[in-house]
DNA sequence: AAATGTTTTAATCAATTGTTTAAATGTCTT
DNA sequence: AAGACATTTAAACAATTGATTAAAACATTT
């Protein structure tokens, strides 16, 4: 591995963990390996560096999601399914995404979200399509913005409060990865009866 | 009001907007203004001062549910509904609060919970006992901590989200405050038909 | 092997940050 | 009004932090 891709992945894990202002460009390098001065030789900035790391992560957040709300093979119903199940797996494997994204999204949000085309998404999805297919047939589902709250709010929390889950529950590690997983096929049911 | 009250009010503000890493002490006190030294005289440094605030913020954070939650005279149900109502009015006011939480209490929980009594509160609760009183009646309710979860992930999340939704949902701030007002009634019905 | 360009290092810099100091101002008691 | 105490101020300090520099080490080309 180079020396640029030692310091990219050092400070993804550093910035995921800390935040960008509790992160300094000496954490980067000691994770990494390397002298400081090679995080300004290749990314030139702590702030450059770290607008290429929240850009990615960002990416990869939504990348399941695009993935998942643009097949056109799978019902509304599979969607869903498919989409928590393999976003829960998702955050199992990063679990200090959640927390590190929505901190860091308090500032400069919106250029990056025009930056991936959010709301173009969204709105030219096959799951948006669905949706509104399902709404004029008469079903009484509340409206796409509800509805998404809703999946990613019962999907994505349990990782944003769960030193709290855990605590309160008494769970350890694992306790607290077997509640999480059993989710994976508890929310698809709970969304299901939430809109009969 | 006195110097120690501005500091510590404009100190809520600051912390629970910035962070305690990105705040800085100047910060604090240019928002209060007062002269800088103040702040050490009267709170001996920028970690004692938002130990105050945390400890503070958690507190207002969890009165809604400890005073809700230990109502003997009312329903499982009618808890769920005065609970969701007064959690998104609380937060309405105070919208900087859930992520500075989630955020700030990625470190040092355990303590802090340790001093709130978090888990006897629960066990102890009006709440618990219904809720494991309803179980013995033979509904199928889910553990308390996936309905905990559930229930503070469609109050919370979509005020964690806020800049993503309003993104998407193309919401100014009115829209974005009518959109989470509007979930005070449909979140206790989303609730209900969930454990049907 | 000499020359050229790239990568890495140790040392240093300038700015920022939390905190302290010592003097000045204000307030209350006698 | 004088003295005693608390509050406020401007200035400074020491440590930390992001960034730069100039030289060294390494690699590639001629």
């Amino acid at each position: 591995m180079t020396a640029e891709e030692k310091i990219k992945e050092a400070a993804r894990t550093v910035f995921h963990k800390k935040g960008f202002a509790a992160t300094r460009t000496r954490d980067i390098a000691e994770e990494a390996g390397i002298n400081l001065a090679l995080l300004n030789y290749y990314f030139r900035s702590k702030k450059k560096l770290f607008d290429i790391i929240m850009f990615e992560s960002f990416q990869s957040f939504f990348y399941t999601m695009k993935e998942v709300f643009n097949d056109d093979n799978i019902s509304l119903e599979v969607k869903i399914e498919t989409f928590v199940a393999r976003y829960i797996d998702f955050i199992v494997e990063q679990p200090d995404l959640p927390i590190f994204l929505m901190n860091e999204l308090r500032n400069n949000a919106e250029e990056l979200f025009r930056r991936m085309d959010l709301r173009n998404f969204f709105q030219a999805s096959s799951f948006f399509k669905q949706y509104q297919e399902r709404i004029k047939a008469g079903h009484p589902l509340p409206s796409l913005l509800h509805f998404l709250a809703n999946v990613m709010g019962l999907t994505v929390f349990p990782f944003i409060t769960k030193p709290m889950l855990q605590y309160v529950g008494d769970l350890d590690e694992p306790d607290f990865r077997e509640f999480v997983l059993e989710r994976k096929k508890l929310i698809p049911t709970w969304i299901k009866k939430m809109y009969l």
